[in-house]
DNA sequence: CACATTATTTGTTGATCGACAAAGAAATGG
DNA sequence: CCATTTCTTTGTCGATCAACAAATAATGTG
């Protein structure tokens, strides 16, 4: 084992692999555009990275070990159950938003595939969810008006609250969760809903 | 006007590309795709879409005027706001998940873009989130074991929920919700999980 | 019929994709 | 010092990308 030591910080490179994945996902970056954010020629990356598929699969345990690892560290370590779900969500919603970083989850975001040519797209699709979400609220926000809602009842919240859970089921269907089981968690969902509905005669 | 007219049918090619773009996102999907599914030379779909992405624009637009307005039908027809999102959520898996279709909704799907070639990444990926989904399921199933959780209650379908709207919050945050608003959901997302527990001691 | 108009086919464009081969440069061990 | 080893630079590979130009074919109208 001698030859020349490798010049660059392989660690370093890495996590700049990670941060350029996690924003544009794995078909959304060129190895152009990794040499570009890590600094090294493509051949250099092929030898210190095997191959783009390999670096992607390295920079996802490097998340998955790191910051993403924030639900295996809450489960693990909160004996309660609803601490340990309330701290993971938090975790969670401090990691998708962090100032400075990418947002959202990698593992999530690593399927959104987007060059920079494409923004626009990208943009309007945000949009229209945004417009989804911005009907959820408008809807409880007249609800919360005409006494449907309790008058201490958070409507912004409830509407972010479902177009998240809204979303989510997108993502879970796309990953083959059977149609019976996301009906089960209809019951559950709809629990906050109720709660901060007001007592009167038209429920149940 | 004369000329001569177009031989294929344009909504049923819009369809065709309606749905590849459903599957395989925007830049998943190539002209080359493109042409082979709808049955039409490159130029053709030039000729009658302009463009590659106005094609796309066409596509998410009949999708969110047809199957995709399920949200805005429930809530404009529903007087009863509980009424309104139990329909919501319930349309929305029974669409996303619909047999012999694209899962998931188009306009969450649209973003995840992959092409052939990285269908093992896209997998791996799915694993994952299937893999963090399952620790939530453990969890929840163990707190039902020790009694933490009530008997009547359903750990899988909370497991299920909880998994949905931890990756909901992802694609809110990639979408720019602040980070104050995601952290006010984090009290209606927890209600389900408190209204399952036991009203043992260890409650606050 | 002729002519204008539109559709279609065919072929190509320049750019970019991931991936490497070959050769030179630099550091180590003997 | 020399030989070996590893890194680094440069250039290029064939494939594929989105987009269109030019030519041909088929229809309508006057």
């Amino acid at each position: 084992m001698a030859g020349r030591p490798r010049e660059f910080d392989r660690d370093e490179a890495l996590a700049k692999a990670r941060d350029l994945f996690w924003t544009r996902g794995y078909e959304g970056v060129s190895m152009a555009d990794l040499v570009n954010a890590m600094g090294i020629a493509s051949a250099r990356i092929y030898a210190a990275f095997e191959s783009k598929e390999a670096l992607f699969q390295e920079a996802v345990m490097l998340y998955a070990s790191g910051e993403g690892g924030f639900a295996t560290r809450a489960l693990a370590e909160e004996p309660n159950v609803l601490d340990a779900f309330e701290r993971l969500l938090r975790d969670a919603i401090l990691l998708y938003t962090r100032p400075n970083h990418p947002r959202g989850c990698m593992i999530v975001m690593a399927a959104t595939n987007y060059t920079i040519n494409s923004q626009a797209v990208r943009e309007r699709l945000g949009r229209y969810r945004r417009d989804r979400a911005a009907s959820l609220n408008e809807r409880l926000r007249k609800a919360s008006e005409t006494g449907e809602l309790k008058p201490d009842a958070n409507p912004r919240a409830l509407a972010e609250f479902y177009a998240a859970f809204l979303h989510g089921l997108s993502v879970q269907a796309a990953d083959g969760v059977p149609r019976d089981i996301l009906l089960s968690t209809l019951s559950p969902a709809l629990l906050p809903l109720k709660s901060a509905m007001s007592a009167n005669a038209d429920n149940l």
